[in-house]
Parts: C-alpha cells; sequence; structure tokens
DNA sequence: GTAGAATGGGAGTATATACACCCAATCCCG
DNA sequence: CGGGATTGGGTGTATATACTCCCATTCTAC
C-alpha cells in the first residue's frame, strides 16, 4: 500500500527522506547530548554511567556479558572499559576461567554512580514532562520490536 | 537483599532501567548495521549515504548549511566530508563569500548514490514489512518529537 | 575607513563504535 | 592423552561524533 501521510507538495520543494536510520541517528545523538551535559558535572557520559550501572547490576561480571547485556560489540565494550578503568571506576581480574576477565566497580566506581544518579533521574523525568509517558512507552516497545527485527534481519532470515 | 527505593521492579529480579537514550542508541546502533551491511557492496556507510543525499538534494552547498540539514555538528559534519572528498565522491571549492566552501557531487559520487539507492530502498522496504507502517510512522513523529524538546531543553528552558 | 564583533570553517583531542585478525585457555573426541 | 574446534578477549584500523580553540573573512559602528 502506498497510501502515506499527508506527503507534502511532491512537487516544488524537494523533501528530506524519512530514512528509518538516519530518523534513528539524530535522535540518538540530540538525545545523547542532552543526557551528556546533564552527567557532565558528574563526570560521566551517558555511555560510561550505564555501564557502570550494568556492572553494578550484574556484579563482577565477563566482558563478554556485559556486551551483551548492553547489545554492543564485545571490542566496543573492551574499549569503553578500559577508558573507566584508567579512571579508576572499575578493575579487572581474571576470573576461574582463565580466559575471562571480570569487570567489577571500585569505591570511586560506586562514588560516580550516586553522584551521576540523580541527574539522570532528573532528564528522565524531564523527558517524561516534555514528551508524555506514552511516547516513552512507545519508544520501549520500538526498541524491543526493533532489536527482535535487526536479529531478524541481520541473521539472514529474508 | 534489596538495597534500594522500593517499587521499580515487580518481580524482584533486577531489571535493566529504561534509559530513554540508551534505547535511542541501542536501536540506532542495529538499525545502522543494517543499513551498512546493506550498501555495503555499493561502497558506503548509511551515514555517508545521507550526506551525498543531502548535497545532491541541496546543490552546492556551504558546510554549515550541510551540517544544519543533517543536524550534526559543524565540525563533525568537515571529518565526513573529508572522507567523500578523499574518496573522490565531493568536491569543495570557495564559494562568492570567500570564507564559505562549498561542497558539490562529483560524478563518482552521484554514481555511488545510484548504486545504493535501490539497496537502500530495499531496507527500507524490508523494514517497513518487519515493522509495520505504523510503527515507522511513529518513528517520524518521534523524531520531530524528540528534536524539539531536545532543542527546549538543551537551550536551557528549564 | 577602520576596529571590534560576528560569521564560516578547520584542527586538535577525546569518546563511541565496529570489523578483521590474533592469542590463549578450554573443551571434545578419538 | 592429544590435537583440532570452540570460546573469551584483546589489537589494529577505520568511521562517526562533538568540544574547545583558532584563523580568515565579512559586517557594523563610529
Amino acid at each position: 500500500m502506498k497510501k502515506e501521510s499527508a506527503k507534502p507538495s511532491p512537487h516544488g520543494e524537494k523533501r528530506r527522506s524519512a530514512c528509518v536510520c538516519i530518523n534513528l541517528r539524530s535522535m540518538s545523538r540530540a538525545v545523547s547530548q542532552i543526557y551528556d551535559d546533564a552527567l557532565a558535572p558528574a563526570g560521566l557520559k551517558v555511555t560510561q554511567f550505564s555501564l557502570l550501572r550494568a556492572i553494578e547490576r550484574l556484579g563482577p561480571t565477563p566482558v563478554g556479558a556485559l556486551a551483551d547485556d548492553q547489545e554492543l560489540d564485545r571490542t566496543t565494550l573492551t574499549r569503553n572499559l578500559a577508558l573507566l578503568e584508567r579512571d579508576g571506576l572499575v578493575e579487572q581480574s581474571p576470573g576461574a576461567d582463565k580466559r575471562t576477565s571480570l569487570a567489577r566497580l571500585t569505591r570511586a566506581g560506586s562514588a560516580a554512580i550516586a553522584r551521576a544518579l540523580p541527574r539522570w533521574e532528573n532528564v528522565q523525568k524531564e523527558l517524561r514532562r516534555t514528551l508524555g509517558a506514552e511516547t516513552l512507552a512507545q519508544l520501549s516497545d520500538l526498541r524491543a520490536k526493533v532489536s527482535g527485527a535487526a536479529k531478524a534481519i541481520v541473521t539472514g532470515v529474508h
């Protein structure tokens, strides 16, 4: 079905095409800046905050499990973890299986979370107020759908 | 041991918190990989494809206008443009105002778009099929809302 | 007309992200 | 037990992204 929502003037003015990916990337950038600005006084980026919270939630965790949790490439997680380690927020030590490397929070890491958490909550609240709870719920739904769809498409189910 | 404020988790099991930003970043990554995979045979990433199409749509354009169009930081756009220039897909030349630098497509740039376009359209179609047209419409709405909200929040309306 | 403001653009630096490849430990079979 | 397959991780390289400075041109008062 080609019935679209009110395509404004197909002639005359050229329009940005609605690329799903570009829409998502644009939103991601805009919202990330809001969070990063809010967390800056706590010395964290939103990505770092999220990773610290995952480690807090999961306890001492091998790198691969963290990567799965964050839906990040394992090697990306390695780099992100290295920055937190450099700043003394996280420690790594070998696990029982000597291939694994377990990440855990340091005291400074817990402190950083404590500093950042209220700021993060403020942004969440602000966005809820600005966008509305339903929109945010839609967003969560969407993530689930998109995760599923992405997996299906990438693993070659067409 | 439940250590924190009471109720957000109804199951007692530790849950990933629904961070708006992390949701968006995760979706953005997943979907970008779908597009990048699809466009790889055409030698483009989705970001590059999008930028080329913007230049095609806008004609010879100063860097700042391109950045506004893509809702990207100007300096980010400079770097992205440099890669396309390196690959011979885009040329820059000074404008009437000698401060400006106008970007335009080369023949190779147009050819790259032509190679990539059907692949891009396939992904759009595939996502429309997988996620449904309404979901995609929601996504476009959301981008508008988020853009507005982000601008309001960043420019200090709190 | 000229000095300072404003504007357009780039460079240095830093983080986030992923792919291809490599290494070490463990596992699984014969 | 021994050797290939598997698994867990890291490195090299590349792109995307943005912030802080910095430079050149243009504009605006005066």
